[in-house]
RNA sequence: GCCCACGUAGCUCAGUCGGUGGAGCACUUCCUUGGUAAGGAAGAGGUCAUCGGUUCAAGUCCGAUCGUGGGCUCCA
């Protein structure tokens, strides 16, 4: 018989319904999925008990992983029915869309995704419903052992007892769920990649063949979306680092060695200028460290035991060295030079510190992931009582450089991973710091557990860029141990000796992947400030060239980077040439000027201004300049 | 490091079935002296990543090595 159950929705109202009601008879035309007492269940589920209901929509992050897992099967279902002998292994979705990882005798073509996403549409077309099905383990892996699917009988076997299927017509895959209704719901979508993957994330393991898509609930986002890779693509730092003449990376010299230059040794003299003088002025000390020390000091300090694998060694004269990985060693040296006094904490030792590590090949890519970089490094040495107010200086230094780049950043507290030094006491203690001046300052973060330091726990800071990709760069962490390690001690007010707490942190990270970051971030068109070359001299004609001449010295002796193209060429031409290097000031010299004593500086924004005097375009300049 | 793809002039890229390598831009010279995104002409430029193999003959087919790209893993 019928009942009347009373339930909660999401906007507070209480409804009275029948036992047996369909989720979807509730929902509106934007729900895919619906959240029932915090359980994500599928909206054909129906409902016999109490409940309070709220829907997930599918412009909601929830929703929109919810399109993209369904997707994934969809996808799976085109590559059994083309490729039947490919054998399913795992299908989520991710940030920006999905995947799903099959085991086949070969890897896939672009021909192949052509064909697979052809048979998605028409998947999608017939409109077929996602069918939930409970069994039990056992028929679980029957099932699927009679299928051939090896992998997912391999990952029944740690499931619990109960598990569930989803079936779109004659396709079936093991998953959680929740999934759309129907196929028919996914509106846009397109497959983008391929690549090898293993099985499990173990290179020990089978070779597999992973398929990338992406998928959104209108076709303006997916196009979007497409549209942002392909802005992307222009702005990717290593073809704007040819283009502007900034770096390069020679195969004669070795992978993963930057070489700069000039221009973009000019823009890293900027950054480091900048640096030294945020630094000096918020309590830093620059001190400068070999890139060279002994081997027992690694072994002392543990990177020896801990992060040998990353490190270069040498020999000198019979005497094991380790080229540095990071720059704590000699900071520690410079604090046991003397006696320390509690009065002179805290101690900040700034390096603009060159390191090397051994990153595999694989892993090398452009200016973001080198194996020499430098980091504008800092230890701050301090008394545990004040640890968070470093901490919190820090997190302060970060938001002001960060908010003048115009960064947003996003923060992730990483917790002791397996590898590690130091006693859990002491972890608890550094963790505790580290969580205590997050909270203190009202900032939301995420905890990534195990992905620590080897000597400490730190907060990261993932930085987002115009395009709304994050990239890690400043990092925080708190160390008690390398103090130990090194015995550092300082004398309190009661004349005995207390053990100092040690804070790492960078705030750009490394120059390298900072400046690969902003290339991208502005796509190659710095601000004035941290342009390479801020003005170009043009002349109109070559008579005009001993005028701009003069104008050239005058400028580049007030302190301007500027230019000098006095080729024999058209104006138009010039400027055509200045505007694709990207610089913000083409400053026209011809008759006119001459006569006035002027020159008529031209924006790469395309506005053209009046005729100006030297002085007049040197505070123009100046008043563009960011003030922190 | 692993999987897959790729490597032709400084850059972007053609090069068919294995039969003595091309274009555009950039560069050099000449003409042109032109006011806000490409004036014209001529010239020079290559160990086809490297090494080896197959072949009468290899940029092209095969193998190895190096490098690059997309991923995996890892990280500043």
């Amino acid at each position: 018989m019928e009942r009347e159950i009373a339930v909660t929705l999401s906007n507070g109202i209480r409804k009275s319904i029948a036992k047996g009601t369909k989720l979807q008879d509730l929902a509106d035309e934007e729900a895919v999925a619906a959240q029932v007492d915090g359980a994500l269940v599928d909206l054909s589920r129906t409902i016999e008990n109490e409940a309070s209901i709220s829907f997930v929509s599918i412009h909601s992050k929830k929703g929109l992983e919810i399109l993209r897992h369904s997707s994934a099967h969809v996808m799976a279902h085109a590559v059994k029915e083309l490729f039947p002998t490919a054998k399913l292994t795992f299908g989520p979705s991710t940030d920006t869309g999905f995947y799903y990882d099959f085991d086949y005798e070969r890897p896939f073509t672009p021909k192949d995704l052509e064909m697979i996403e052809k048979r998605m549409s028409e998947i999608v077309k017939e409109d077929l419903p996602f069918v939930r099905q409970e069994v039990s383990k056992e028929e679980a892996i029957k099932t699927f052992e009679a299928l051939g699917e090896r992998y997912k009988v391999e990952h029944l076997e740690e499931l619990p007892d109960r598990v569930s299927i989803y079936r779109q017509g004659t396709f079936m895959d093991l998953c959680g769920g929740p999934h759309l209704p129907s196929t028919g719901r996914i509106k846009a979508f397109k497959l983008l990649s391929v690549s090898g993957t293993y099985w499990r994330g173990d290179a020990r393991n089978q070779v597999l063949q992973r398929i990338y898509g992406t998928a959104f609930p209108e076709p303006q986002g997916l196009e979007d979306y497409l549209h942002m890779l392909e802005e992307a693509r222009k702005r990717d730092h290593r073809k704007l680092g040819r283009e502007l003449d900034l770096f390069s990376i020679s195969e004669e010299a070795g992978p993963g060695l930057i070489i700069y230059h000039p221009k973009g040794a000019m823009l890293r003299t900027i950054l480091e200028d900048f640096e030294r003088r945020e630094h000096l002025r918020r309590g830093y000390q620059i001190v400068i460290g070999p890139q060279l020390l002994r081997l027992d000091l690694w072994k002392q300090s543990g990177h020896f035991e801990n992060y040998r694998d990353k490190m270069y060694f040498t020999k000198v004269e019979d005497s094991e060295y380790g080229i540095k990985p990071m720059n704590c060693l000699s900071h520690m040296l410079i604090y046991k030079s003397q006696i320390r006094s509690y009065r002179d904490l805290p101690l900040r030792y700034f390096e603009l510190g060159t390191v090397h590590r051994h990153e595999k090949s694989g892993e090398l890519h452009g200016l973001l992931r080198v194996r020499g970089f430098t980091q504008d490094d800092a230890h701050i040495l301090c008394r545990p009582d004040q640890l968070n107010d470093e901490i919190c200086g820090i997190l302060d230094f970060v938001d002001d450089v960060m908010r003048m780049f115009g960064f947003r950043y996003e923060m992730e507290l990483s917790t002791r991973p397996e590898k590690s030094i130091g006693s859990d006491e002491d972890w608890e203690r550094a963790t505790q710091a580290l969580l205590n001046a997050l909270r203190g300052k009202g900032l939301s973060f995420e905890i990534n557990e195990g992905e620590g330091a080897f000597y400490g726990p730190k907060i990261d800071v993932k930085l987002k860029d115009a395009l709304g990709r994050s990239w890690q760069c400043a990092t925080i962490q708190a160390d008690f141990a390398m103090p130990e390690r090194f015995d550092l001690t300082y004398v309190g007010s009661d004349g005995q000796r207390h053990r100092p707490v040690m804070l790492h942190r960078v705030i750009l990270g490394a120059m390298e992947r900072f400046i690969g970051v902003l290339i991208e971030h502005y796509a190659g068109a710095f601000p004035v400030w941290l342009a390479p070359v801020q003005a170009i001299l043009l002349t109109v004609t070559e008579r005009h060239i001993p005028y701009a001449e003069k104008v050239w010295q005058e400028l580049m002796q007030k302190g301007i980077r500027v230019e000098k193209d006095f080729r024999n060429e058209k104006l138009g031409f010039k400027i055509r040439e200045a505007q694709i290097q990207k610089i913000p000031y083409m400053l026209v010299v011809g008759d006119r000027e001459e006569k006035e004593g002027t020159l008529s500086p031209r924006r790469r924004t395309g506005e053209a201004m009046r005729g100006m005097k030297v002085e007049e375009f040197i505070n123009q300049i100046r008043s563009e300049y960011p003030s922190l």
